[in-house]
RNA sequence: CGCGGAGUAGAGCAGUUGGUAGCUCGUCGGGCUCAUAACCCGGAGGUCUCAGGUUCAAGUCCUGACUCCGCAACCA
């Protein structure tokens, strides 16, 4: 057995929002792997992190009038932030780094040193279009209409001094690692790559900017800090201690055995960052695995959409182990899959409640039944044992095949196939029946022990994605921890007098349909919380002279009549004192925010001096005067409401 | 002709190196009663987008067409 370190990773996530179902999508493959690794008896590095500098996040803390720091501080390790999530999901992750961390920092400037020094980094001019208001360079084809996309101005040519890397001297070495090595999985990916961004030809990189502060500044050129790849790429190597002193594992775990990564920056992983590598006379990671995305009604998950997936919501819901198995099953690894509510509540009842839970369930019931919680010793084995057992002995290297491939699905499907083959088990052997019979008890007994010994199998490999829910079935079977080993993943290891200890259900059974009414529910009231609190109409900026507003003619009125219109749901009709001695009758469309009884006697304000018209049929002569806002997306609108002692017809100026 | 991916039963998906097309839900029928109304068996339902081609044999390889999706470089 391999027993050498295994480094894995994820990407460092930028924290310039709370994470969505996405994120914790790569982290749980991310962690199912490590946990996997740790079973087969590998010292295990796990690193996870956030990408804290940019100007993203400096624009989103000077909106929150905050600095960039609080800000990054309140979303990676606030409440309800980043450290809660993974500790929420069981993320078992070793190390967490920030890239505000001082000993990445310091590590930074001296790999940006490194690099300058050999000549791989150069300072030259980056020439773009820039938007000055923004103060942000775009290419052309992130403009919208020729137009800057953040505000819709014109842009400019301009050009700003700049550092750049030199990429373009290793493309041949990354086209042969990529073309005629396994370095980039799924194999997929390798043709985007190569096509996209080798064949046109490498361009060198800018990786300095003046356009912003927050970020790790160039020591030996004030005025640049280092852009995002090599401050963000290189974590993975800081993390380890290279190049500063926080740490000194870079002997032990690196090369990095593989890096997950989602397939929109398989291009930084796959080509800048070897060139990194390259450039600092650094071995590279052994494997960059690109995975899909996890899509919503078919398009993609995006907060403009309005349809990210929450996991806090999920996971609370039903628990991080389904939740966990879920996206590992559900989904291949390397393709993009269709997240939806029903897919979720039908996974965990199908396999994890009916198929596992349950075969737990009726299997620890009968034991306590028949034998009072513990096996005796006596034997009786029949040839159909060798139907659950056979595949059983071989189990645990088909799951291994699949996982040292990354296919989750594959490996799950695996368990669940022995999981199903044990629940059949039992109607083929008619437990029940065997109990009337006392000349059976050795028969009776070699069956619970076979079930029991192959729920111990299967939750010893289904470990790496259910950790919690698994230590419970052990305890409930009554294996030990020796007995819950990789070496111990074969049938017959559980002690002849086993002893179990029924307990409460392990995945109970989802209602589906309330359920899924619920979560549109917590979808929807989520949405709302995430609307601004207060929005206001916009101030109109063309100036009104005085002649023009003095001709309108504002006016206390007092309401004597109102009632609701026929046929109409938005319309009241007013009838009102204007204090001329002739009644005024203005219809408004407040009927949404007013009952017609709560207003009579009211004294409100009009225009009385707009032309009359016509709503559904009827006269309305001005217009009562409202205030309007926006409170969590949904209009609020006051009339406005006067002191009962101003008289009717009180001009207001 | 920018690049890549996808198109398989009513729905959602799996099919690694070409060898009798599988799974979940739904549906119809049967069995069991240990169990979380769960479990087990069986039936119906597919010209694997279309058209060519290679092969003894193609969902799987090749060519072309149609449709959908993603990416398009300094944007995490």
């Amino acid at each position: 057995m391999n027993k050498s370190p295994y480094y894995i990773t994820t990407p460092i996530y930028y924290p310039s929002d709370k994470l969505h179902i996405g994120h914790t999508y790569c982290t749980v493959a991310t962690d199912a792997m490590a946990r996997y690794q740790r079973l087969r008896g590998r010292e295990v590095m796990f690193l996870t992190g956030t990408d804290e500098h940019g100007q993203k996040i400096e624009e989103r803390a000077r909106e929150a009038n905050v600095t960039p720091k609080e800000y990054v501080d309140a979303i990676v390790a606030g409440p309800g932030g980043i450290l809660d999530l993974w500790k929420l999901m069981n993320i078992s992750y070793d190390r967490f780094i920030r890239t505000t961390d001082d000993y990445h920092v310091r590590a930074i400037q001296r790999i940006f040193k490194t690099m300058y020094d050999k000549g791989d980094i150069y300072k030259s001019a980056y020439k773009g279009l820039y938007c000055t208001p923004c103060e942000s360079f775009w290419t052309e084809s992130q403009l919208e209409g020729g137009l800057c996309p953040d505000c819709g101005r014109a842009v400019q040519p301009a050009e700003e001094e700049a550092y750049f890397f030199r990429l373009s001297r290793y493309a041949d070495r990354i086209e042969d690692l990529l073309e005629n090595t396994d370095f980039l999985l799924p194999r997929s990916r390798v043709n985007e790559m190569v096509n996209n961004f080798i064949k046109p030809g490498l361009e060198d990189l800018c990786v300095s900017r003046t356009s912003f502060r927050w970020g790790v500044p160039v020591d030996f050129d004030p005025g640049h800090v280092v852009y995002v790849w090599v401050d963000a790429l290189s974590n993975y190597l800081t993390a380890l201690g290279y190049m500063n002193e926080a740490y000194d594992d870079v002997e032990t775990f690196w090369p990095a055995d593989v890096h997950f990564v989602g397939k929109e920056i398989v291009r930084f992983h796959a080509i800048i960052w070897p060139a990194i590598l390259m450039s600092l006379e650094m071995p590279l990671p052994k494997q960059v695995y690109g995975h899909g995305w996890l899509l919503l009604e078919g398009g993609k998950m995006s907060k403009s959409k309005g349809n990210v997936v929450n996991p806090v919501i999920l996971a609370d819901r039903y628990g991080a182990d389904a939740l966990r198995y879920f996206l590992l099953r559900e989904f291949p690894f390397g393709s993009d899959g269709s997240f939806a509510n029903d897919l979720l509540i039908n996974r965990i009842n199908v396999d994890l409640a009916n198929d596992l839970g349950n075969l737990v369930s009726r299997t620890t019931a009968m034991a306590e039944q028949y034998f009072g919680g513990t096996l005796p010793t006596e034997r009786a084995a029949e040839p159909l044992d060798e139907e659950l057992l056979a595949p059983a002995r071989t189990l645990r290297e088909r799951y291994a095949a699949q996982m040292d491939r990354y296919a989750f699905q594959s490996a799950m499907t695996e368990v669940f196939a022995l999981i199903s083959r044990a629940n059949k088990y039992i109607d083929d052997t008619m437990p029940w029946s065997l109990a009337k019979d006392e000349s059976k008890r050795a028969r009776l007994a070699t069956v619970m022990y076979n079930l029991l010994d192959t729920i111990r199998l299967c939750t010893i490999l289904l470990l790496p994605v259910i950790p919690a829910a698994a230590e419970t079935i052990f305890a409930q079977i009554g294996a030990a921890p020796e007995e819950s080993t990789w070496d111990a993943a074969l049938p017959g290891l559980l002690p002849q007098r086993a002893s179990v200890q029924r307990g409460q259900a392990i995945f109970p059974r989802i209602d589906a349909k309330k359920e899924l009414e619920a979560l549109e529910e917590a979808a929807e009231a989520a949405r709302k919380a995430a609307l601004p609190a207060l929005e206001l109409e916009p101030y109109l900026e063309e100036p009104v002279d005085f002649e023009t507003f003095s001709k309108s003619d504002f006016r206390v009125v007092k309401v004597r009549h109102c009632e609701t219109v026929k046929k109409s749901t938005r319309l009241l009709k007013f009838t009102l004192d204007d204090g001329s001695g002739t009644d005024r009758q203005i219809l408004s469309g407040i009927a949404a925010y007013y009952k017609p009884e709560d207003l009579i006697g009211k004294t409100l304000a009009a225009i009385v001096n707009l032309p009359p018209r016509k709503m559904m049929g009827q006269e309305s002569c001005g217009m009562l005067l409202s205030a309007l806002h926006t409170e969590q997306g949904a209009e609020k609108l006051t009339l406005l409401m006067l002191d009962d002692s101003i008289p009717a017809g009180a001009k207001l100026v």
